[in-house]
DNA sequence: TTTTTCGATTTGATTTGCAAACTAGTTTAA
DNA sequence: TTAAACTAGTTTGCAAATCAAATCGAAAAA
């Protein structure tokens, strides 16, 4: 497939800038609090939420809520193992493609 | 700033799917009619059309309307210094995060 | 003439992503 | 003790974005 197509058909999960610094961050981290989540990304809370449903969903994370002396919730968020080799492979295909372009750029014309 | 942070605010324009393809045939073509372009990308000529209109308004994109023998259309689509600069820009800044990111494994736990 | 094709643009439905509002509980202050 | 303010997150409402289907104006074919 020319690597134009490839580009236009990308992860979308994964490649949008919020949560591909979610899973980012979650790779680095392997296991980290909601709360220190938000402060290395920088998204508000309501965001943070709403993308860490969308990569639980796709099961690219596990997210557990504890209560701090059965009180104050603690949520841990950690990465998958789907979610590394998902994310892994999401930079795979983009280096692919950009080295396929240069290629492209001198062989075509 | 933390690389998650400014991964987060990647430049969406470009950084979208099908925006990231057409500049990036374009880049490598330096020119192409519309049609040229639809195959390159595999867009619909719906998609295309109203994403190169985003790209034109940017100042990304140069788009000139020619009449072949006064009546059938043929547009053709160059890409601006402007436009090279931002996808440049792109690539180097997605580049830097990622070098960045893998640092920050290393030093900060 | 009508019908189909060609090169695109516009329209409309759906999906997103974001911020603001909200929830459920806790601590502080009066 | 009761209200105000804070904490940790979730839900809601809506503008903006995406995508495919419908449409457009002209030309060629039947």
């Amino acid at each position: 497939m020319m690597p134009f197509q490839e580009m236009a058909k990308l992860n979308k999960l994964i490649h949008e800038p919020a949560r591909l610094a979610i899973m980012s961050a979650l790779e680095a981290c392997s296991m980290a609090e909601f709360l220190f989540l938000q402060e290395l990304t920088g998204l508000t809370k309501g965001n943070l939420s709403s993308h860490l449903s969308k990569l639980e969903r796709a099961e690219y994370l596990l997210i557990n809520k504890n209560y701090i002396r059965k009180k104050i919730p603690q949520t841990t968020i950690q990465i998958t193992h789907e979610g590394e080799a998902a994310l892994r492979a999401y930079w795979k295909q983009l280096d692919r493609i950009r080295e396929v372009t240069k290629q492209w750029q001198k062989t075509s014309f």
